[in-house]
RNA sequence: GCCGUCGUAGCUCAGUGGUAGAGCACUCGGCUGUUAACCGAGCGGUCACCGGUUCGAAUCCGGUCGACGGCGCCA
């Protein structure tokens, strides 16, 4: 090449280099061969041109010519705008310098979904999966942004832990030196544990369940954001996870607008309209609700897919379900005034489901130890746990949610292992 | 854990008892304005695996494995 000095594809796409000498680097996506003429559409990680190769311009023709899909190339050559190309700009190239001329790709236009996913290496290339790992960086970056915006430090948990938090038959079991651990499946008693020292603390981490759902909602690995605060109350709780939502949807309206567009096929609507107050109403009031419209539930029993996706369909914006009966949650929830409910809810979105989940804290170590007990946990584990409870204990709170569910939501996603590059589900686990 | 669908060429699929097929990809030839280019030719198979029924099985039966979809469980 004469000129070692490039551009983003973007920028020709834009008008800013018309009638300009210009270099790119990047990808052929498509080739087109007319005899004495190659047309090749090349890609960066910023968009799609057409180049135009012509024998009498470029003396490696031959080569070029050959050249297959997704083989990497270095062009330059004047931009011209011209409505026969693909996106109205062409370069006429003058100079082009194969980098390396690809092997056959794998991935063509029919794909299945189990092609892709064996090609997961290479379908990360596509235009689909680059518009979702972008706003995904974005979705992580905002969360730290309004965490640490709102005082919070971000604190690590262990991976490796004897832990089961809720319930062993979940966990991902590592053999540590003979002895059993567990892939963690929370931070959260970790957490706990942190809050007497640190104050305000959050993470974003990964977390491991073990268990063979088999939904387009989970993932046997996936990104945690956790929180945990001393002093904060019930209905403060829900605030910040409203904030954090609202926070996280308005970043990615703001920088990733395109890609948002793209994979939601233009309906941004629903996500303009994400502001708080979010909608709350209570378990008891949800069952009601569901009665009406003509569901078989009973009082007591969880919520399940069917009832989720029909409250959903109700309310313009997330809704938070509030005070569940203690049998259906979790042994650390704080009991709520009515000692048959406790202070926990489920921040449900459409499409998903139940994207965040969080309670306040119960303080009490004797209700503790009842509740472990009830669940056949080995309290002795918990000891250092209960020690919380031991020394000082306050009241806090704090809530989960599920990173890629939160992406499947914003980029309104069929399955959530788009949601990340590399998924693991209970029947994968390569590449 | 439960229910269901599927497995045939590199990819996407057709083929329901009688010699294994198509489109795309790839290779070769043609073409100076293509838009998933087009035209002609060629290459390409352990019909997932094991067993059974039958003169004969991709096809029917039993089992195994794998993947996908849904429920439950959860974030």
């Amino acid at each position: 090449m004469a000129e070692e000095r490039f551009t983003n594809i973007k920028e020709i796409l834009d008008g800013q280099h018309t009638g300009k000498e210009i270099g790119i680097r990047g990808w052929v996506h498509r080739t087109r061969n007319i005899g004495k003429m190659v047309f090749l559409n090349v890609r960066d990680p910023t968009g799609v041109v057409q180049a135009m190769v012509s024998s009498d311009a470029v003396e490696s023709f031959e080569e070029v010519k050959a050249l297959l899909v997704e083989s990497s190339v270095k062009l330059q050559g004047e931009v011209i705008e011209d409505k026969r190309a693909p996106g109205g700009f062409e370069i006429r190239v003058s100079d082009i310098e194969i980098v390396h001329a690809a092997d056959v790709f794998p991935i063509q236009e029919d794909q299945s979904v189990e092609h892709l996913l064996e090609n997961r290496h290479l379908w990360l290339r596509s235009t689909y999966m680059r518009d979702i790992l972008t706003v995904r960086s974005t979705v992580f970056g905002a969360i730290h942004e309004y965490f640490r915006d709102n005082g919070y430090k971000e604190f690590q948990s262990p991976i490796l832990t004897p832990l089961a938090c809720e319930g062993g038959s979940t966990l991902f079991p590592v053999d540590y030196f003979d002895d059993e651990v567990y892939l963690a499946q929370s931070w959260q008693l970790y957490a706990e544990a942190a809050i007497f020292g640190l104050g305000n603390i959050y993470t974003i981490a990964p977390s491991f369940r073990a268990e063979k759902s088999r939904t387009s909602r989970h993932l046997t690995e996936y990104w945690h954001a956790e929180v945990e605060a001393p002093w904060l109350q019930f209905d403060e709780l829900l605030e910040l996870a409203e904030g954090m939502v609202c926070h996280v949807t308005k970043k990615v309206l703001e920088q990733d607008a395109d890609e948002i567009k793209n994979l939601r096929e233009g309906d941004i609507e629903y996500l303009e309209k994400v502001k708080p107050p979010f909608h709350r109403i209570t378990y008891e009031e949800a069952i009601s609700i569901l009665q009406k419209s003509g569901m078989d539930v009973e009082y007591g029993a969880d919520l399940g897919t069917p009832h989720e996706r029909e409250l959903t369909k109700i309310y313009d914006k997330p809704v938070f379900v509030t005070h569940y009966p203690k049998e259906i949650k979790a042994f650390y929830m704080k009991r709520a005034e009515d000692d048959s409910k406790v202070l926990g809810f489920d921040l449900l979105v459409p499409n998903v489901g139940e994207l965040i989940g969080g309670s306040e804290r119960e303080t009490s170590i004797d209700s503790l130890e009842e509740r472990l007990k009830e669940e056949d946990e080995d309290t002795s584990i918990y000891s250092w746990f209960l020690d919380t409870r031991r020394y000082g204990s306050v009241p806090h709170a704090g809530f989960g949610l599920g990173v890629e569910r939160l992406v499947m939501w914003l980029c309104d996603l069929e399955h959530i292992r788009d949601a990340i590059p590399f998924p693991r589900t209970p029947s994968r686990y390569r590449p």
